[in-house]
DNA sequence: AATCAATGATTACAACTGTAGTCTACGGAT
DNA sequence: ATCCGTAGACTACAGTTGTAATCATTGATT
């Protein structure tokens, strides 16, 4: 899985949302949020084929897209790669930040339980 | 707070561990992991300071630097800045990663036990 | 006084980023 | 057959980053 900038990743999650996807469809999600100039978002599109971090098909005048790895694989890898830079590794010390600095709901609260159940069943 | 890159963080973790610090002092500590090349940490401790993540004084020959802002701070921003582009700003779907993944022991779910109780006290 | 060594300042330079504009080729419209 | 719009390819360009080398100053040494 290839480095992407944040900027790459926008694009990437417009991808997501279905696959394959012209560029033109990509554009058009992305424009839900707020304007991206079209020659942008292609530029950004030739870079991460490039960097491989998705890959294309020639459909008739145009390309479709598809991306060349999981959002989870994604968002994991990233987050651990965090977690090794500032926390030594660990999650504990996020989670900690969090519940200290009053950022977490009730339900927020419920559902780390639920986590927490989870793995007991799992492992425990 | 202002953006700095992931190795100027390097530099700021060694001068977190005390300061104020000279150059020397820094340069010294970082190398307990890795060699760093002298210019490089000169560059990155100029550039932080003018991108004001850290401050410095004159003292005889050299400066003494010291940084703008704790660790924790900077951590917990980054930390809520990941979540915001990859988890919709919540905290649970990156636990969730975790738990399933099998990245977690016995003692980081006792921890996290831990730290619901004490959100409980401290809300609930 | 002349020279050296260490310090910060300045310069270097390629790769990557954000953000587009220009070029080229081709399928469709006239 | 010709012209045009659209798609991707290529070019642009300044700012950031990683990684250092060179320049200039000054306190210390001979």
């Amino acid at each position: 899985m290839t480095e992407i900038s944040k900027t790459e990743f926008d694009v990437l999650e417009a991808l997501w949302q279905g696959h394959p996807a012209t560029a033109q469809q990509i554009i058009e999600r992305l424009n839900n949020d707020k304007p991206w100039h079209e020659k942008t978002v292609k530029t950004l599109l030739s870079r991460m084929v490039k960097k491989e971090a998705i890959s294309f098909e020639k459909v008739q005048r145009s390309y479709v897209y598809s991306p060349a790895f999981a959002r989870d694989d994604y968002t994991f890898k990233e987050s651990k790669s965090l977690l090794a830079r500032m926390f030594s590794g660990r999650l504990t010390p996020l989670v900690s930040h969090f519940v200290k600095s009053d950022e977490l709901t009730k339900d927020d609260i419920d559902e780390l339980k639920q986590l927490i159940d989870q793995w007991e069943k799992d492992n425990g």
